[in-house]
RNA sequence: GGUCGCGUAGCUCAGCUGGAUAGAGCAUCUGCCUUCUAAGCAGACGGUCGCAGGUUCGAAUCCUGCCGCGAUCACCA
C-alpha cells in the first residue's frame, strides 16, 4: 500500500532527524477498534536502538509526522503504541480512485504465472460424497482466487476410471443387472453403478463368511473368494483389450460421467480439461528410464527401480516394479509431464488432494525437481483434512457417507423452507424461486465449508444442516440483496464525484468501510499466496458485518446533506461490488433480491 | 516406533510476518421492526489459548519436551 511505505519512510526520516540513527525496521499495524487512530506504529522494537521512554519517543515521532505529512491529522501514544489518525481527505481521495473501478482488487494480466489446478478426481465406482464436495469447492475457489491474483488458470481433474473397483461394479452388473440402465431404472448413472459396487461387496462378504465357516483360513479366503477372482479376471481382460469387456466398461463409465456432470452443474463448477487414468496409467515409464540414465533413480537386483530420498529426510521409494509395470508414483510423474506437454505455458500446478496423501506429494514434487523441470519449483499440494460427522468418520463401507446429491437437495429444501417463512418473494415465478433457493442453499454449503482452514479436519452436522444466521453464506447474500434494494431506491448517478469539502468529517463507520475496501487487493493476494479461500471468506464476512452496522445506524436516504447522501450511496454501491467479488472468489452467487 | 498435521468460549470456527483488554457465529439472557430487506442491529454472559519449560520488553503465535486426536510410513490407487 502506498500509504504504508510512505509512513515507513517518514518514520525513518523522523528518527534520523531526532536521534540520528536508522531503524532496522518499522512495524506498522492497523489500529485496534478500541483506540482512536487508523494506523499504529509500534515503538517497542525501536527501544533496542533508541534509549529512552517509549511514550516520549512515540510522541516525538508523532509530532514530526503530523508536522511533515498532510495525511496524518493527529496522533496519540499509549504505552509503546503510536496511533496515527489519517485524514479524511486521504480516504476520500482513495475512494475517488477506486469508485468507478468495478474490478477493483482483481488483476487482469497474467503476470503471476500459468497454473493448472486439479480437483475432484473421483473414482468411477461410487457417487460423489461430502468429502468430494470439500475437495471440489476448495479447488474451484482456489482456481478463482489465483485468477483474481493474476494467474492464468487451467482447471482439471484426473478421473480414476480403471482398476479393480470399476471391475467389481461391472461384474455385479453382469450378474444381477438384467440389462438395467439409468434410463430403464430412472436412477442417476453414478448411483446405479455405485449400487452394483455395493452388491458386489455384499456377495463377496457372503462368500468369505461361507468359506471361513467351511474351515478355510480367513486371509486365504479374502484373497481367493470366487467373486474377487472373477473381478480380477475382468481387469485382466480389460488390460488385454477384450472388446466385450471394454464395451461394458465404456458404457458403465459413461453412466457415471453423466451422473457426475449433474452434480458438478449443481455445485456450479467446471473443468477446462479432463484426464483419464486409462490414458495416463502407462505414462511415466520412459521418464523413469531417462531418470535412470541421469542417475536420479537406481535399479535394484530384482529389476525394480527406486529413488533414494534419505538426504531429504524421507525413505527410498519405488517408482517402477520389477516386472516393469507402473505404480501410482510412476503414473503421477507421467501425468504431470503430459500436462506440461499439452499446455506448454504452465509454470506451476496445484493438486487438491486429501491430507492422507501428504507423503505421496512430498515425494512426487521432490522427484520432479530432481528430474530438473523448471515448473517443479511451483507445485503445491492443496491438502485438506477430512470431513467428520457427529457420528464420527465417514465410512463408505458402513453406509455413513453423506451423498453429494442428497446434501445439495437438502440444502435447497432448507433454503426454501426458511425463505417461505420470511415470505418476501412477491413477484417471483416458481422457476425464479427454485433458482433462488438453490443459490441460497449452495451459498450456505459453500461458505460453511470454505470458511474453515483447509488443513483442519472439520465437523459437519447434517441434522442441524447449515445455519442461515450470523457467519454464513446466506447472511452475506442477504446483505448484498439489501444493498441492491437500497440502490434501487436511491437512484443516484454513481459516476458523479463528491466534493470532499461538502462532506464535513467522516463518520467512524464510514471510515471503517473505507479501510475495509482499502485492504481488499492485499487480501486477494494473500489468499492466492496461501491458497486459502478461508481468508476471502472471513474478509467478506467482516466487510458485510461492518456494512450492516453502518446501515442500521445511518439513514442513507434521509440524510439532509445532498453531498453526504450521494457519498453514502456510492460507498454502499462499492461495498456491494466488493461483496460480489469476494463471494465470486468462493464460487458463491449473490441474488439481487431475496 | 519414525514422520507430518491438529488441540482457542458449552458447540462450530477466526486470530496476518510475535504486540495493547484473545475475536465472530450458534446456544442462553436484555433492548430495538408504522419508514428503504429484522436472514438484521446494539448489549450481557461465557476463555488457566491441551500441559510444562525456554527465547523476548512482550508468546495463542517462535523453540524443546510431554499428553490427546488424526493421517502416513504398500511393488493399493
Amino acid at each position: 500500500m502506498q500509504l504504508e511505505s510512505l509512513l515507513v519512510e517518514k518514520v525513518q526520516e523522523a528518527v534520523h532527524s531526532l536521534y540520528e540513527t536508522t531503524l532496522e525496521s518499522v512495524e506498522l499495524q492497523p489500529t485496534r477498534k478500541e483506540f482512536t487512530g487508523d494506523i499504529t506504529v509500534v515503538i517497542f522494537p525501536m527501544l533496542r536502538q533508541l534509549k529512552g521512554n517509549p511514550v516520549e519517543i512515540g510522541n516525538a515521532i508523532g509530532e514530526y509526522l503530523s508536522g511533515h505529512l498532510e495525511e496524518v491529522s493527529g496522533f496519540n501514544t499509549i504505552k509503546g503504541f503510536l496511533n496515527l489518525e489519517i485524514s479524511d481527505a486521504f480516504y476520500l481521495r482513495f475512494f475517488e480512485e477506486i469508485r468507478e473501478r468495478e474490478d477493483y482488487g482483481y488483476k487482469k494480466t497474467h503476470s503471476a504465472g500459468v497454473t493448472m489446478v486439479e480437483y475432484s478426481s473421483p473414482n468411477t465406482n461410487k457417487p460423489l460424497h461430502l468429502g468430494h464436495i470439500r475437495n471440489i469447492l476448495l479447488g474451484y475457489s482456489v482456481a478463482r482466487i489465483l485468477e483474481a491474483a493474476g494467474h492464468k488458470v487451467y482447471k482439471t481433474q484426473i478421473i480414476n476410471d480403471r482398476g479393480i473397483h470399476i471391475c467389481k461394479s461391472m461384474l455385479a452388473w453382469k450378474r444381477y443387472g438384467k440389462g438395467e440402465t439409468p434410463e430403464s431404472t430412472g436412477i442417476k448413472g453414478d448411483k446405479l453403478v455405485g449400487n452394483y459396487y455395493v452388491a458386489f461387496d455384499r456377495a463377496y462378504k457372503d462368500e468369505v463368511l461361507d468359506l471361513v465357516s467351511g474351515g478355510m483360513p480367513k486371509e486365504q479366503v479374502e484373497r481367493e473368494a470366487p467373486s474377487l477372482k472373477e473381478a480380477q479376471e475382468l481387469l485382466r481382460l480389460w488390460e488385454a483389450g477384450d472388446p466385450e469387456v471394454v464395451a461394458l466398461w465404456e458404457m458403465m463409465n459413461g453412466w457415471v460421467y453423466d451422473g457426475f456432470e449433474v452434480t458438478y452443474r449443481n455445485l456450479g463448477v467446471d473443468f477446462d480439461k479432463l484426464y483419464y487414468e486409462s490414458n495416463t496409467y502407462l505414462l511415466g515409464k520412459d521418464v523413469v528410464a531417462e531418470g535412470l540414465e541421469k542417475g536420479v533413480f537406481y535399479r535394484k537386483t530384482d529389476g525394480s527401480v527406486w529413488i533414494d530420498l534419505s538426504d531429504e529426510g524421507l525413505d527410498e521409494k519405488i517408482v517402477l516394479r520389477a516386472d516393469g509395470t507402473a505404480v501410482y508414483m510412476t503414473q503421477d510423474i507421467g501425468t504431470a509431464i503430459q500436462r506440461v506437454r499439452d499446455y506448454p505455458d504452465i509454470t506451476g500446478m496445484v493438486y487438491t488432494v486429501g491430507n492422507e496423501q501428504d507423503y505421496h506429494f512430498k515425494v512426487l514434487f521432490l522427484i520432479l525437481k530432481k528430474l530438473g523441470y523448471e515448473w517443479a519449483e511451483h507445485l503445491y499440494h492443496l491438502s485438506y483434512g477430512m470431513v467428520d460427522l457427529p457420528s464420527g468418520k465417514m465410512k463408505s463401507r458402513e453406509g455413513t457417507v453423506v451423498d453429494a446429491d442428497d446434501l445439495i437437495l437438502e440444502m435447497d429444501q432448507t433454503a426454501a423452507g426458511i425463505s417461505e417463512e420470511h415470505g418476501k418473494l412477491d413477484g417471483f415465478s416458481e422457476a425464479e424461486k427454485k433458482e433462488l433457493y438453490h443459490t441460497i442453499g449452495m451459498g450456505a454449503l459453500k461458505y460453511f465449508i470454505l470458511k474453515v482452514d483447509p488443513r483442519k479436519r472439520m465437523l459437519f452436522n447434517p441434522e442441524e444442516s447449515v445455519d442461515f444466521q450470523g457467519n454464513t453464506g446466506p447472511f452475506i447474500q442477504n446483505t448484498y440483496a439489501r444493498i441492491q434494494s437500497i440502490l434501487r431506491k436511491a437512484d443516484f448517478d454513481f459516476k458523479a464525484g463528491v466534493d470532499p469539502s461538502a462532506l464535513g468529517t467522516l463518520d467512524p463507520r464510514e471510515k471503517q468501510l473505507l479501510k475495509d475496501l482499502e485492504v481488499f487487493p492485499q487480501v486477494v493476494e494473500e489468499a492466492a499466496a496461501q491458497y486459502s479461500p478461508a481468508l476471502i471468506a472471513n474478509y467478506t464476512y467482516d466487510l458485510v458485518k461492518d456494512f450492516n452496522s453502518f446501515y442500521q445506524q445511518i439513514t442513507i436516504l434521509g440524510e439532509p446533506n445532498i453531498a453526504h447522501r450521494r457519498f453514502r450511496v456510492q460507498l454502499t454501491h462499492k461495498v456491494g461490488e466488493v461483496v460480489r467479488q469476494g463471494t465470486a472468489l468462493l464460487g458463491i452467487d449473490v441474488p439481487e433480491r431475496m
